[in-house]
DNA sequence: AAAAATATTTAGACTAATCTAATTTAAGAG
DNA sequence: CTCTTAAATTAGATTAGTCTAAATATTTTT
């Protein structure tokens, strides 16, 4: 089993994470947007990666992850998810400051490394973004979060992930005291524009779509 | 400051270690074998730090790091040796498993990743081969140790640091019982072949000339 | 000091990953 | 069902890092 260079690591994460996303077929252009790399580079790629059976490419239709294929992308969340909580949990970062790092520290090969890192952390289930850890077999338990802005008003639910890690995202969530394990009773939801006004137990607090459609709750 | 690949800071780092043991200029070929790349390659890759003043190169006689070379050479085998020391300190790996992934952590880019390390860890001064690790203002403090090779018979000294990181030549180190802060006791020289009995405490050993040449010792 | 050996550099070519521009295919609108 | 548009692919070029083979410098030997 031949290693993978970097580049082709970060193809694979891609298209599992768009994958995830909902569609079954991915397409060139939604790579592209992803990575931010041209079309025609990422139709190289593909083809390169569809020859080494790591994923299944259509021409004109799509790509889905193979087998082999979907191990490895497993394999590199798992190392980028518990890199990203060895930093906040033990290095002092915030969870908003992690993510870049993590991308790097993931392409560092050695199983006995992020093993011994697991063992160290004790096992963790969840990153600091409520995002699952896949363990060392590539098993995951997708867990069963809702959007906040699914939730009915008068519901009282608590803060478990969020569904983007950008770090101006992030950092308005620390600003406006919203952090993981927070409890929110949705008040009232402005028809207009689709924006809540919810509770955190001492504060009232408004927000819009865009951002609690980014929010986890249970 | 347009930062360096990978390719570029292990060359960087290579001519500092060359330096280090003594020569005042890196011949081409020394480079060459010591990154196990062709002397031809290794000539383009001089022009091209030399371009960018990280070194002082002179074609046919050799080559030197600048001061801006010298700063980020330091910052690499700074960031190496945290690394080391977090790998056998943290994670219970032994001293003889951790260059290789030390070598691809240390181009992992952040400032901020390696002085949470150092601090997490205590700021440690040496790795757990016995170097020094460079402060985070690039000082380093230059240790006076011996060779055991050139121990005087009937001196007692204690070993403090290895000159070679081969995992071979550690492992064997290790299987002998010699370990960093072990007392050792010259009790004879062979003028054959050099080599040298050593009592440890609780044993006798002999050790050839190659590996007394590479225990640094006080 | 000339010849031989060794070290270094130059020249030309290759691969991986990228780009732009041109072409082809598929999908959607009338 | 044809035309237009959007998406995807192909073609050709570029850059970084590498190689081999040939040429040139330097050092060593005789």
């Amino acid at each position: 089993m031949e290693t993978l260079s970097s580049t082709e690591e970060d193809y694979l994460k891609t298209i599992y994470n768009l994958q995830k996303e909902g569609a079954n077929v991915v397409s060139t252009n939604e790579i592209s947007n992803s990575l931010n790399i041209k079309a025609s580079t990422v139709t190289d790629m593909l083809k390169k990666l569809s020859s080494k059976k790591l994923i299944k490419y259509k021409p004109y239709y799509g790509t889905s992850l193979a087998k082999k294929g979907n191990s490895l992308a497993l394999a590199l969340v798992r190392k980028h998810r518990l890199w990203e909580t060895f930093l906040v949990e033990h290095l002092g970062f915030e969870w908003s400051e992690v993510h870049d790092i993590a991308e790097q520290l993931e392409h560092v090969n050695s199983e006995k490394l992020v093993n011994n890192l697991d063992e160290f952390m004790g096992f963790p289930k969840v990153d600091p973004h409520g995002d699952p850890i896949p363990s060392k077999n590539g098993e995951i338990e997708y867990s069963d979060f809702k959007n906040l802005c699914e939730t009915p008003v008068g519901n009282s639910v608590s803060f478990c992930g969020v569904r983007d890690s950008n770090s101006d995202f992030l950092e308005y969530l620390t600003s406006i005291n919203l952090s993981i394990g927070k409890k929110i009773t949705i008040v009232e939801v402005i028809d207009y524009d689709e924006s809540i006004r919810i509770n955190t137990g001492n504060e009232l607090i408004t927000l819009s779509k865009k951002v609690s459609k980014n929010i986890l709750v249970k």
